[in-house]
DNA sequence: CATGAATGAGTCTTCATTCAT
DNA sequence: GATGAATGAAGACTCATTCAT
């Protein structure tokens, strides 16, 4: 279980450093240390093992995204939590995010995983407080779909430009940005 | 002339449907109907030919993006006006958008031609129009290249949405999201 | 290490028969019955190879040069010695001395190589030959390496008659070239 | 005519500054300046240039070999006139001598134009010489062709070293060189 | 299970050659 | 004759994959 683990964190490492498309076996062999053989003992090929990668990425989001989430709070604590949990999670694990972000449109993942549940159901949730808060007339009526990709298309952003050092990203701005995200969808 | 405009529509043809690591030249004449040769009578090798179909459609984009773009008309109107060209750029050109918006961090790209003016200056139109937004109390006070990221990444997240068929993109859906990304960056 | 013997020998092989520049790789893999990629275990490229081929080549010459060798013998018996090791080395390994004499000035084979010692030192031994012979007044004042480039320039035009089947080289043939070679340089 | 003799000449620089193997088709036709075609019109492929080049090369040698040569001279004399004029041509046409010293044992000249007459039979004659100062008993008996080889070489040899500039080839070396010469085959 | 030498299909690229102008 | 854009066979080299140990 170690080498396959080996295997996928040093994938996952050789993605962020290089790009998807210089990662070649070799490297991948090299950085986990690990014969050149031993992975055909996980993965059938290196497509699967990309999207294996993958998917735990997923999962590992998924999971993050549900933190603390209380389903009895109120519709800006539970808003507020989901925003922020994507924003922690992408400021922990920003191998994950980038790499989540950048291949999830690539033709590379297979459809079936990009939209495939991450096993915790968090993208689900945040359309079903979408929904809610529509109904409540709090949140300005519009596909929730649409309404799931603004808001996290701003955490993207925001990210993104965090990663390249533009600015810090400290409880003043985390605030700020979940405010901001909430103002863009607010009625 | 012909020539060369084929190879390039070819290349970005298969940069959609398979992703820049997977388009090889053999796709590319296949593609294109030219011999394998005829390609470094107009490119010196592969990396060019990419760099100078981002260059186009960077210059493409820049120019698609001040379309009826009013210098007199108001700071809304003139963030509307950008943003929905922006949006219809993407809708129109979906894989000139995608390839931009997919590689322009690719080290496939060089960083010279990345932070190259497309030539219309769109960029420092949309910053400009962000920093006197700033001066008057109307746009919140950021970092100007932040905040033109996150309206652009806004746009980026909505389009790659639609490109997946997860929602529809029509007028009605257009105008909220301008609104949207407005709110956002208001005070 | 039988499989990059036999990669050697074929590259020698093959240089002999139709010259460096037209030995691919393709014939190569052929004649050494490897697969294409296997050379990549061994050898970096093409040159590495051809180098590798050269400096092996040297070695042997340079110890061949030396077989009965003695310091302490005349100098008229030095001069004959080494004369008749290089011819013989010629004999016996045409191969390898047409590859030597027609690529150590080419472009492909690495000049601090070229230059090197061939771990036998035989250079210099013959040129030590040489200054000792001036000293003596026995051979003639000229630059050493000068003598030592015309001696041996003998050997290789008379072997490269002799590849062609211009007339046969027997000893009584050697030894006329010996004695020619040494009234050659002698005062 | 003109562009016929463009494109040879051009081949033989090239040669000279490059070595066979790296001379392309491209880099002559920038060399000669003629369109890419036009040497189909005179030669029918590669091959066919360099050995036509190779045959003039050849003819002109041979003729330079014989200037001022006095079949009524004494032995000597004419030994003196045979090596002088081909040091000298040496000397002159450093471009065509190299080549012809560098490829006449190659794979790539055709062993029927190595072989062939010169057009002006100076190798015959020079064999002539050699038979004839054998049945005079002044050169020592062997055979005519190693002979000749032999006496070839140490011109060769010397011109090598001269061209890397390791010593100046005067009247006072070339003197020195040709008596050596000829003690070196004499009885 | 783990290994890594061996493999060969596939990659980019070069370059002699053709042919319409 | 002269041209050079177009060609594609062939070159060096890469890399995912296999298999004997």
């Amino acid at each position: 279980m170690s080498k396959r683990n080996d295997i996928m964190m040093a994938t996952l490492d050789l993605i962020h450093e290089e790009g998807l498309q210089s990662v070649t076996f070799a490297k991948i062999f090299k950085q986990a240390n690990v014969g050149s053989g031993t992975i055909y003992n996980y993965f059938a090929n290196k497509e699967e093992l990309v999207n294996e990668v993958y998917k735990e990425s997923r999962e590992k989001m998924g999971e993050y995204l549900l933190h603390d989430y209380d389903v009895n709070a109120s519709m800006y604590e539970r808003f507020k939590c989901l925003q922020s949990n994507r924003l922690r999670f992408g400021i922990h694990f920003p191998k994950m995010f980038l790499f989540i972000d950048s291949y999830s449109f690539s033709p590379y993942i297979s459809p079936e995983l990009r939209n495939k549940d991450d096993g915790h159901n968090s993208s689900e949730i945040v359309r079903d407080l979408i929904v809610e808060g529509q109904r409540q007339g709090i949140i300005k009526e519009m596909d929730s779909h649409l309404c799931h990709q603004l808001i996290h298309g701003i955490i993207s952003s925001i990210l993104k430009g965090y990663y390249v050092n533009k600015y810090p990203l400290n409880e003043v701005q985390i605030q700020q940005i979940i405010e901001a995200s909430w103002k863009a969808i607010l009625v």
